[in-house]
RNA sequence: CGCGGGAUGGAGCAGUCCGGUAGCUCGUUGGGCUCAUAACCCAAAGGUCGUUGGUUCAAAUCCAGCUCCCGCAACCA
């Protein structure tokens, strides 16, 4: 694997960030943090989009410029971000110079081509939204919801898409290519919608629509969301209709789009349509994900249960972001809804990261010092029983990154981790030790550290923290790609102090992690 | 007949494509261990797999009907 180009959908940034939008931006970095396991070219955008009327209401509505807006919401994206380890390549924002005039030149190119072209309709204009209405929206009366007032009909020119031209196409892309659409499940969905398509509207009047981003030669439409959006996965990385940067040509296509179910209409359909207007080759895959609830429901604003990417580690006073990102990657299945609450949060991680994981790797460690001095001599080196298995999870766990299946590689991991415990607690070495037999005690905590080891590095794209304060008591390179791992990697010597033993994840609530919590 | 998702022991889920002893995590109860972060290991209790009917030697799984829940307008991923 030479390179790995993955992207998040970029946020709009009209409002605040919540944890709906952390999930992806988590997910995929999971992903990207898995991929530079296994190869030294990765490549991870992310980023905000900016244009359209609502962000140019909400501006006026605060008195402040759009482009005033966007910065201080865009800020609050990045902020979040950093919080929550997301180690993105670059962050492209719509507004960014490169971008507006590689979108110009996009449409250009299309108009060129005939594949966008002027076409007038009539609709339903409400003076009150300043947008078109759909009729299906309108009360019984015909008139506004939000402004009970009855919209006029009012006739627009506006650029369209030829989509209808590429739809056969893509109809045979995905029938094709069985994995373009992942999960599998949702494909069907897509088909069905591409069997009554419509050519799409892609600009706006300028009378209607100001913040957005020039068609070039007419001084009356601006670029309607669509081309303007979706373009970011290719001007980020130097995409233009005449001069495509080294960056372009090495990264492209796309090896997986991470987005929401809702957008993967615009993604499968429409992205797709673009790309073969532009003699672009597709990205290989588009993981749909689903939602986040709240205590099971759907988290809204009217509601009042909207959480901030942050506020569950302030609650719970994390110096970092790990315990969350753990809970968020393995609270759904793949691509289907998963559901937060703050008990089972608790839980979860207390269970997995505290009980099992840390705990494993602090008794193991203790019983090394207690028992070695911390020292692991060269006779404790040789076969271990549980290298087999170590070994076959790192390829389940690939094996299901290639699908994106990142929850279920997640419990795998945790299945590693169970199974060494039952060999701990099958092997007793504290009892080895107490008959004298120390050769084999020092064996079995040996294979369990070699291990552990392995369990970091996997654990690493999760809870990058936790890993790395596991591999730096283990003296692991946490580092080592996948395909490098053995069941070999701790070294004959000393390993370690008893002061430098140190629990890498506390229990919540516990009187340890209330203690350094107040510290 | 609008579209889609779901209904599996107390909670949350997997298993359904490719029928064959109903599984996981957490919780509960009992036991074990004492190296460890009140942690770890074992065992038990608890489900007629929403409902009705069909196919089959055999159905959670396939087929048909029915009931209930959740999305599909907006703030919003």
């Amino acid at each position: 694997m030479e390179k790995y180009y993955l992207t998040t959908a970029i946020d709009y940034v009209n409002g605040a960030p919540h944890i709906g939008h952390a999930y992806e931006k988590i997910l995929t970095d999971i992903i990207a943090r898995h991929y530079s396991q296994r190869c030294d070219d990765v490549y991870f955008l992310t980023g905000t989009d900016e244009h359209g009327i609502k962000i140019q209401k909400t501006a006026a509505a605060k008195d402040i410029t759009p482009k005033e807006l966007c910065d201080e919401n865009s800020r609050k994206f990045k902020d979040a971000w950093k919080a929550l380890d997301i180690d993105y390549t670059k962050f492209i924002r719509t507004t960014d110079d490169y971008h507006e005039k590689a979108v110009q030149h996009i449409f250009k190119k299309l108009v060129e081509k005939g594949d966008i072209y002027k076409h007038s309709y009539e609709g339903l204009y409400c003076t009150g939204c300043e947008c078109f209405l759909n009729p299906k929206d309108l009360t019984e009366d015909g008139l506004c919801p939000t402004h009970l007032k009855k919209p006029e009909v009012v006739s627009e020119e506006n650029y369209f898409f030829k989509l209808t031209k590429y739809k056969d196409a893509i109809v045979k892309h995905i029938k094709e290519h069985p994995d373009f659409i992942l999960p599998q499940f949702r494909a069907n969905e897509v088909l069905n919608q591409l069997e009554d398509i419509q050519d799409i509207s892609v600009s706006r009047s300028k009378s209607n629509v100001q913040w957005g981003i020039d068609v070039l030669d007419d001084s009356e439409q601006s670029i309607y969301v669509w081309i303007d959006a979706l373009s970011n996965y290719v001007t980020a990385i130097g995409y233009d209709t005449e001069n495509q940067s080294d960056d372009f040509k090495k990264y492209w296509p796309a090896d997986v789009h991470v987005i929401g179910k809702d957008i993967l209409k615009f993604h499968s359909i429409y992205w797709p349509a673009f790309l073969l207007a532009l003699d672009l080759p597709l990205p290989k895959h588009i993981f749909a994900h689903g939602w986040i609830t709240i205590d099971e429901s759907k988290m809204s604003k009217s509601l009042g249960n909207v959480i901030s990417p942050t506020s569950v580690m302030e609650n719970f006073n994390m110096e970092n972001a790990d315990a969350f990102r753990y809970y968020m990657a393995t609270s759904a299945p793949c691509g289907r809804d998963g559901n937060y609450s703050d008990d089972d949060f608790k839980e979860k991680v207390n269970a997995h990261l505290a009980n099992s994981m840390g705990n494993l790797l602090n008794r193991t460690l203790s019983m090394l010092v207690k028992y070695f001095d911390g020292e692991v001599k060269s006779e404790f080196k040789g076969d271990n029983p549980l290298a087999k298995k170590a070994l076959n999870t790192i390829s389940i766990v690939k094996n299901h990154f290639d699908n994106f299946e990142i929850s279920e590689a997640g419990f795998e991991i945790i299945s590693l981790v169970d199974s060494t415990n039952k060999y701990v607690q099958d092997t007793a070495p504290w009892t080895l030790a107490k008959e004298g037999k120390m050769s084999e005690c020092g064996k079995v905590l040996t294979n369990v550290l070699d291990i552990m080891c392995i369990i970091a590095s996997l654990i690493y794209p999760y809870c990058p923290n936790i890993a790395r304060s596991m591999a730096s008591q283990l003296s692991f390179n946490i580092n080592t790609k996948l395909d490098d791992l053995t069941s070999d990697s701790i070294k004959v010597g000393k390993l370690i102090e008893k002061e430098n033993i140190k629990p890498v994840f506390l229990r919540l609530d516990s009187e340890l992690a209330d203690k350094s919590a107040k510290k």
